[in-house]
Parts: structure tokens; C-alpha cells; sequence
DNA sequence: ATTGTATTTCATTGAATGTTGAAATTCCGG
DNA sequence: CCGGAATTTCAACATTCAATGAAATACAAT
């Protein structure tokens, strides 16, 4: 029942390159190793989201990646750690256009307060719309992150990036439905997460239910479905029940 | 990327026991291992839904029940068998009053069709409810369905035992809410076992988020939110956006 | 070309993994 | 109390794991 590691982060790299004058400590330029810490950080990623964290070894993960064992220890320290910038890469990315898409919505609706489906989109769009034209990294990246959202032992770790922004889309929510309790907010916030994560994960179980007729790689139509959901389901607590 | 075991079930108990004409090989009779069946299972249920399927070795099983390593091959074969019987033991009994309560809602309704919250809470509270009366069994195996559902690797072994019923859920739904699209019902119950999953997966986020206004362990209280949030969404379907 | 550093390779560490076989023990019906 | 089956114990198996250390290589600036 060990509780172990605890995921704490350290420097990577052991020796950092002290940067000389020139070009050669500078981010920005392009150095040897980027190209052996993309290749690690893609195929970690991909085999993190099919088989867990702890379901995949680095071996496998070098081997997929077609580099060294020991690459991942000299570019990252620890497996963990691997995890963690796995993690921070895509979802600083999406949580940054989370906020502008949620600023653009408030804008939009001047002086009054964005709809509720307004809001929902804001915080939708910025990772579904890039399980659609983005690469599939982005599709193996949702799937690890399902799997994280549910993990005890992980929790520190999403909600750390999570959280800052998820307290945004409640307080906006809070502000568009004043007849809501705080509670209902933020439990309509957790039933949220748990349907975006349903789209997220492709367990390929509605395949199996419907037996085709829904696929779980059509985000474009599982988005047309989320919105109204959980707007509707939002909008319930705004109205409560007489 | 090995796929490797497939969660192939075998017999355990390496020879069966030939039931000799007297209680001796009769089940409903205590048999001596039956006390370690149930300490292993019941460390197990706990250990899976701390740390994960593959974040537990059986040895940290056996060690928190109290018994010999050997004991897991023995009684179950194989550590994916130990998995499968851990979720069967429970999910046997959720799903056989889900569809009990589902009855009764039917019947309750006459003629008429049932009310989605009907509907909903004959879902929900059969499973919820164990979480509040029930053991703490009961919120360890919550814990372990909740990676279940979204590890892709493992959709195998809850849909065999989810599905069936899912789909009389589903059909109810689409007769309540005739002018649904199929599809949406089918997104529909997959949101709302999205939601329900955030209920069952005890990570506490909902505690940092709210900052302790929110917890995790009033399931009470979720059920009261969870309930109007999933009714209102699926009645979204039923009155399509204009 | 040479130096200094960043990166890669290779071999190995010690610990932990699931599973098994054979002996020892417990228990029950005869 | 005895014979046999069910269960438990103990010791090992062969793999696999994450991580490391030291040597080899590639590279950029001087």
C-alpha cells in the first residue's frame, strides 16, 4: 500500500549546459537532443494513453521511439517526470486558449453575461476542436488525460494545470447563473469534465452500444451533442426545481 | 505496444472440486477457503481502486489480506482473473436492481411512459446509494470502475457485464423522449455515465476546487445535483434547439 | 585541428514482477 | 483414527523493471 515516489519533479539534463555567450546554451536554436526528446515525448504520449502509466514500461517506450533506454533518464530524470511533461506540453496549450476563448465570449456579450452555451464552448472547443484537425498526438494526449482525471495518485499533477483555469469557467458560470447555488457550480463543473471525458476517452464503447451508428472519433458530432447537454443540465440549476 | 494476456479467464481452483455425493463439494456450504477468497478479493478491490490495475503487485494484495502470495494462483489463476471477479462480484448486483428499479419505474408510470428523472435515478441510485448505506468496499470497487471505464484496454471486461443493461436504459430513454435522435441518446448515456463516474472516482478535486465546500464523500448530496443536471440535458434532446 | 560540452551507447545494477511446483498442513467423511 | 482431498506454506523460477555509471561519440566554437 506504499504510497512511493511521489512524482517529485528535478532538474532533468544532468549537467545543465551553461550558457556561453553564443547560440549553444540559447533555447530557440534548435540542438541535437530536441529531436530524441520529441520522438520520447510522442511516443510516451501515445503509449501512456493505450496502456497507463503504469501499464507501459520505458522500455517499450524507447523501443517505440526508436532511441536509447537511457535517453529517457538523461532528457527527463525519471519516468515520472516523463509523465508530467507529457501532460504540462499539450495541456498548456489548451488551457491558454481555454481563458482567451472564455475573455473573447465575455467580450462578445458586452456589458451583459455570456450564455451558458457560450461558456461551455469556451472551455469545449479548444481540445475537442483539435481532436478534429490536430495531429494524433492530441487524440493520445485526451486519452492519457481521461485516464488521469480519474487516478487518485494523479490528481496532484492535473489539477495543478487544471484547476487555475477551471476556477475561471466557475466564476463566469457563477456570474451567468446567479440563481444557482455555489455547490450546484461546482458539480456542474465535475459532471462536465466527466462528459467531455467520456468524448475524450476512445474506449470505443459506444461503437459496441450503438453498434455503429455513433463513432467515437466523430468529435464534430459528439461536440453538436455535449453543448446542449450540459448547457441544458447547467441551466437546470439556474432555474432550480419548484 | 504488446497487447499480451487478452484477460484470457481459465479455471481456477487447479483441480475442481468433484462434488462427492455429501455437502463436501456443494458451494452454499462455507468451504474452508472461502475466508481467503473473500480477504483476497476484498484487498484487492481496495488496492485496484487506490493505485490502479497495473500500479499493484500481488504481493502488496496478499500482504494487505493477510495471506500467502500463492494463495491468488491458487484461487483465481491469474491476476486478470482476480480483476475480473473483483468487478463481477459487485457489478452482478448493481446491474440486477438497476433493472428492478427500471420495472418499477414502468410500472409505477401505468400507461404512461416514465419521466426521465424516472429514468435517471432508477440508474443511478442503485449504485450511489451503496456508497452512502454500503461498506467501503463499495467506494473502492466505485474507485476501480471508474479507471475501468476509461483504460481502453480493459472496455472488454465492463461492457460484457454493462452493456445488456445499458441498452434497456437506452430504450427507455428513446421511448420517453421520442423526438430524440438516436444518436443523442446514445451521447446521452454515455455523458451521463461520464458524470456519474466523476461521482464514483473519489480523487478529490471537488474538494480543492470548492475549496471544502464540495465533498467528494457526500454522495448524498452529489445524487441531488447529478439527477436534475442529466435529466435537464437529456430533455435537451427531446426539445431539439430551434 | 583541438578542446570542452552535449549527447548517445552499452553493460549492469538491485529490486520487484507474476507464476509455479512440491512439500506440509488442515480438515472431513468413512 | 485413517485416507484422501482441499488448502496452505515455502522456496524458487524466469522476466522484467527503472535507474545508473562509465566509456564512446558527435558537435560547435575557438
Amino acid at each position: 500500500m506504499k504510497a512511493k515516489s511521489a512524482l517529485a519533479r528535478k532538474s532533468a539534463r544532468v549537467a545543465a549546459p551553461k550558457s556561453k555567450p553564443a547560440a549553444r546554451g540559447d533555447r530557440s536554436v534548435a540542438r541535437r537532443g530536441d529531436t530524441t526528446r520529441l520522438s520520447i515525448l510522442n511516443a510516451a504520449e501515445r503509449c501512456f494513453g493505450e496502456n497507463g502509466f503504469d501499464g507501459v514500461s520505458l522500455r517499450t517506450i524507447t523501443e517505440v521511439a526508436g532511441v536509447d533506454l537511457a535517453l529517457v533518464n538523461y532528457h527527463f530524470g525519471s519516468k515520472d517526470n516523463l509523465l508530467h511533461e507529457v501532460i504540462a506540453r499539450r495541456a498548456r496549450i489548451v488551457h491558454e486558449e481555454r481563458v482567451r476563448a472564455l475573455e473573447l465570449a465575455r467580450h462578445e456579450a458586452g456589458a451583459r453575461s455570456p450564455s451558458v452555451e457560450a461558456i461551455v464552448t469556451a472551455f469545449l472547443e479548444p481540445l475537442l476542436r483539435r481532436l478534429v484537425d490536430g495531429d494524433a498526438g492530441w487524440r493520445h494526449y485526451s486519452n492519457l488525460a481521461s485516464q488521469l482525471d480519474v487516478l487518485p495518485k494523479f490528481i496532484a499533477l492535473t489539477s495543478d494545470v487544471l484547476d487555475p483555469t477551471a476556477l475561471h469557467f466557475i466564476n463566469a458560470l457563477r456570474l451567468t447563473l446567479p440563481k444557482a447555488t455555489p455547490q450546484s457550480i461546482y458539480w456542474g463543473y465535475m459532471f462536465l469534465i466527466g462528459s467531455m471525458v467520456q468524448v475524450m476517452s476512445a474506449t470505443g464503447r459506444i461503437e459496441r452500444l450503438s453498434r455503429g451508428l455513433c463513432r467515437s472519433d466523430d468529435i464534430e458530432g459528439a461536440l453538436r451533442e455535449l453543448v446542449p447537454f450540459v448547457s441544458a443540465g447547467l441551466r437546470a440549476f439556474g432555474n432550480p426545481a419548484k
